[in-house]
DNA sequence: TTTGTGCTGTTAAACGGTTAACGGCGATTC
DNA sequence: GAATCGCCGTTAACCGTTTAACAGCACAAA
């Protein structure tokens, strides 16, 4: 049972290990993928063994099997098709940025309330009435879904997901969400994360003595 | 020196109590916060003491003299202004969503590469040309700024903010960025986000059962 | 005034995660 | 073929964060 830090560090490997390989490398040492990571290279084989994989002494790890064995460890069971309720600014943001490149986990409904924009295909994906939820979360299997609504319509949304059969969501409606216990939801605040940056920026600064 | 944890929790506290004061509320309990912000009781405790602030048996913390102390003790003596790096679908949304309702932190510029989008204003923030980008940032005394750009872009423009004195960035490019010991980056990556929650929702789905 | 209750502030323990250390092995070189 | 070098796998120590426990106090009630 890995901590969720590993697992966001795990999936950080295999893009970067992606990457690695279209540049044509097949092999890499635990100290280049900590490197690339932003780790240290007892953390990157920590978690290689974690999930099982093991390189060799003077070759490194094998780019491809590695990916390969990420794959299996994070790549659930679970469905991999993921739905986008709310397609205003930042749903959209997030259909034309992130979904395009990832054959893992896709995008293949989105939902919102205004009528201009239901019925609509945006950026390759059909947005839906809300009232077509339940049938298309059931016929699609769809199992994650990311609320990108505003804040005052999060919850009810979260309600009527998790009475679909929704197991997990990516929120980024500033309200902490109500769900039962099999629901997993993971939080972006983005507003909280800026002024983390002013915080540390702000110190990092003092240190510098750029201000004082 | 408080972790990252700790400020982002501060944050939270922030936001959270600043609604419940709109609500009314002049005071509130460990415990109830805790309940707000999904943490503990004593972690509120702890925390609210980091800060230095003290409550009282009985009554609790003062909701305005918490949400007073909180502020002196997270906003930095850095310039609260924002500079934005990309005004694409994602720039356009953290404008209308996020930077509207904080007055302690505000996006004064924002800066694309696209002829047709320099020189317009988007959601009441002025898009200007990289080659203003030096003077406005000391004009406008921008302290932080936020990365929304392509992949292919983000380390280009980082260095670009680095000359220029930018002490801390929100980064939402899929890119480590390599930056001075002096500045502060936080990365906002949502595919590995997503593939967090469905890492996570696949083991709570298993447990469950409602998969096999 | 006295007693009781429930919360806070503080310290200590428990937990988890990161980092370090080291044995072992594969490749390469002489 | 032997030896050397460097990296991986593993275990253990270290550190930080979270959680628990307890003393003290303010207010309320009797």
């Amino acid at each position: 049972m890995p901590s969720e830090r590993t697992v966001e560090r795990l999936s950080l490997y295999r893009h970067l290990l992606s990457r690695a390989l279209t540049e044509g490398a097949a092999h890499v040492h635990s100290h280049q993928l900590a490197g690339m990571a932003g780790a240290t290279a007892a953390q990157v084989r920590h978690d290689v063994m974690s999930i099982g994989y093991s390189g060799t002494p003077t070759q490194g790890y094998e780019v491809e099997k590695l990916i390969e064995s990420i794959g299996e460890f994070l790549d659930t069971p679970l469905s991999r098709n993921i739905a986008l309720m709310g397609v205003g600014n930042l749903g959209r943001a997030i259909l034309s940025d992130f979904a395009v490149r990832r054959p893992t986990l896709k995008i293949v409904a989105a939902f919102d309330v205004e009528p201009d924009r239901v019925n609509r295909v945006i950026h390759g994906c059909r947005c839906h009435s809300l009232e077509e939820l339940q049938q298309i979360i059931w016929t699609q299997q769809i199992a994650i879904a990311i609320i990108a609504v505003p804040a005052s319509e999060a919850q009810p949304i979260a309600d009527t997901l998790c009475e679909a059969g929704i197991c997990g969501m990516l929120n980024f409606a500033p309200v902490r969400l109500q769900v039962p216990q099999g629901v997993f939801v993971d939080d972006v605040n983005i507003t909280i994360a800026l002024e983390k940056v002013s915080y540390f920026a702000g110190r990092k600064a003092l240190d510098r003595g750029r201000i004082g």
